[in-house]
DNA sequence: AATATAAGACCGACCGGTTGGTCTAAGATT
DNA sequence: AATCTTAGACCAACCGGTCGGTCTTATATT
């Protein structure tokens, strides 16, 4: 029986492992997940094919574990509007121009979260599709709860909060692609300006609108 | 020297074709373009891989045929709408409706176009990536072109015509989503109407608005 | 009407290339 | 020496596309 000399850590596993999520990163949100090889992300950290399976047990673990990292700080920008104090139109003043802060910021990760949406589910793991799954309707259900609050403000119209989540998510994901597609034409921060203003500019009509209902 | 007979009458090329079509629309909008396999096309119209080829050249000839079917549809609606009477909203109006309805008539060719967005252009012929491109931005150009109008007439804020026909298209592009996701739960023409509904509301103090500048 | 002919329609075994994943052995570290 | 890390040759599965060959049927000929 041999004796184990006590655990040797690997030094440079964290560092390893962000390099390839780096390379990663690069190539998935470059040429989606079907025609991107293991074998250029390998490359493209600058280590052997061998290497990456070391630190990675398959493909669809190293996606999801990206497009999970992307998803997790937008489920954290909802939760901070959510908690954080003001009213309903403030919280999403201030999310709305966070969340185009964070693509900017991550304009790759953007566009591999935006693949992946296209992408056929059931091609992968249950598991993952499941998690996909809970963390959208998490979203929502963050966003409808703003909105519900700003309904009972009184400063939103009373329609169905559900609705007007998934609205506005797919306004701000429309956008996105628009972005995607065409940033030299169409800057999202402008865009997300001019969708401010015009709400602004109409805000005290609307609450007019509201109370004599 | 054997003499040639004249062309076969009553060819059954025109119904194959479209039954391949059929089918590829159904495995294709199902599972995309890498997951979806020539055999299972072939199988699912009920004949053998070697007939698809028959009528078709290639893979990506057989998608384009569909993607492009689809685009046509859409393309034809902002063409109709452009060129009939009545101001921008009216025009708007009955885009968005019919644009809701195409839709509902042909939910596949909505998936199939959705999924083709997110694939990598790059892994395609540069022909058919052009054909797309010219495509989308025709499509801008026709909304941009009523949206003008529209603000011409004082009907719309007036803001760059250019950014608020990308917001609308990706407003509509947005819903789409939450639809294709989640058909049950989010009905797109329950949401179309109610972004009518809150513009409708708006309207008045919009034009008193547009008409103080 | 009966027959001959060739174009049209069909098929699935096969080929070539690709790629996710494995295995082994060399090198590094302790 | 024991263990950890790396590399890339290798394997098996998959898939787009081809090809030789067969069956079907409209047309021409008798």
């Amino acid at each position: 029986m041999a004796k184990s000399l006590g655990i040797r850590k690997n030094p440079v596993k964290d560092e390893r492992k962000q390099a390839f999520k780096d390379a990663a990163l690069k190539v998935f949100s470059s040429k989606g997940y079907h025609n991107a090889t293991m074998a250029e992300i390998a490359m493209q950290a600058g280590f052997g094919k061998g290497t990456l399976y070391w630190y990675w047990d398959s493909k669809e673990e190293l996606y999801f574990s990206l497009v999970e990292e992307s998803h997790n700080e937008f489920v954290g920008l909802i939760k901070q509007a959510g908690d954080m104090g003001g009213n309903a139109l403030e919280k999403l003043n201030w999310l709305g121009r966070e969340t185009v802060d964070l693509h900017y910021r991550h304009r790759d990760y953007t566009k591999l979260s935006w693949k992946m949406r296209a992408e056929e589910l059931e091609a992968f793991s249950p598991e993952y599709v499941e998690k996909m799954r809970s963390n959208s309707d998490q979203n929502k259900k963050g966003l409808e709860k703003i909105i519900a609050q700003g309904i009972e403000e009184g400063l939103l119209p009373s329609v169905d909060p559900y609705y007007l989540a998934c609205m506005l998510l797919g306004l701000m994901e429309g956008m996105e692609i628009q972005w995607l597609e065409n940033p030299e034409a169409f800057d999202l921060r402008k865009a997300m300006d001019m969708v401010m203003g015009l709400f602004a500019l109409i805000r005290p009509y609307l609450e007019e609108l509201v109370a004599e209902e």
